[in-house]
DNA sequence: CGATTCGCCTCGCTGAGCGAGATATCGTCG
DNA sequence: CGACGATATCTCGCTCAGCGAGGCGAATCG
């Protein structure tokens, strides 16, 4: 790359993709603190929210774990996702000692108020792309996602 | 848009986008953690980079609406970025109610080592595609950020 | 069956951030 | 110039998210 080529060194992209990620997160916490939600109920419906599309069990020991909180502040949590209703706790027959996460259906509508038109501008956005220049999208996005996801793991 | 045409809708550049942004924020998290830093505390640091970057002179109460503290806790905030040695209070000659937030050089740097690394790999992604690609890449870009900045400015 | 491990919860505490109000400075209008 | 309201920041007291330590029932292993 030339340095005098300021648009094909790619850091007008960097710049776009950083305004994106804080736009994301500014929505995130508007939309939480409309709900009554902290930043870290929301994660923890998302999560939820991703469990339930995949059929996976959740307990609060997984959910706390993904989240990065401890046992404590894990319960904390769950509580307060239970008192607004947005989750119910059910002992696992299997295993008397596991609790067992099930998302309410209000807070998938939730969800889906939230995701859904996010996902409609994006895919909308997606659509106004030839088929090539989408495929050479996807391969930026991966490429990225596999660069941070690598820098992640190592620090 | 038909749901048997996986490939074609844009949902798949949805979840890409949306792994990238929480990729994102867990490097940012784990980042904030390893340098005794708070989700904020990180927050307001790249807010001062960027002014600093363009010259914009920052305030407390600047600071404390962008980043949608009180001014109760933008105080701590700066107290605790003062603690740290991140950032020094003058008072400003023209105005002397107004505080003057300087970045120390150490938070540059600390901020260029953990942007740096991360911004090469964007911008290495973006050097692999061909031109018309990166095009495609950044009218996608712009549109998505517009999209999620309109939804977030109704809500 | 004990002993150990595991999963979740309770208790007490620290500290981020809020609301209310105090303090100092600035601009303006007589 | 002096009084007054506006503005920028800070102080005080509080709430509550999350942590560490520890407890209790359930599962598993010897």
């Amino acid at each position: 790359m030339t340095p005098t080529d300021k648009s094909a060194d790619g850091l007008d992209v960097v710049r776009q993709l950083r305004a994106v990620s804080t736009e994301l997160d500014l929505l995130a916490a508007g939309f939480a603190q409309r709900n009554g939600l902290h930043p870290t109920d929301l994660r923890a419906l998302v999560c939820l929210l991703d469990a339930a599309r995949a059929r996976t069990p959740v307990t609060p020991g997984s959910l706390g774990a993904r989240l990065g909180l401890n046992s404590a502040g894990t319960t904390s949590l769950v509580d307060r996702l239970e008192r607004l209703g947005h989750v119910r706790r059910t002992r696992d027959p299997r295993d008397r000692r596991r609790v067992l996460l099930e998302v309410d259906e209000r807070a998938v509508a939730l969800g889906e108020a939230y995701f859904g038109p996010l996902i409609a501008q994006v895919a909308d956005a997606a659509a106004q792309l030839a088929e090539p220049e989408l495929a050479a999208v996807r391969r930026f996005l991966a490429s990225v996602l596999e660069g941070v996801t690598a820098r992640r793991e190592d620090g």
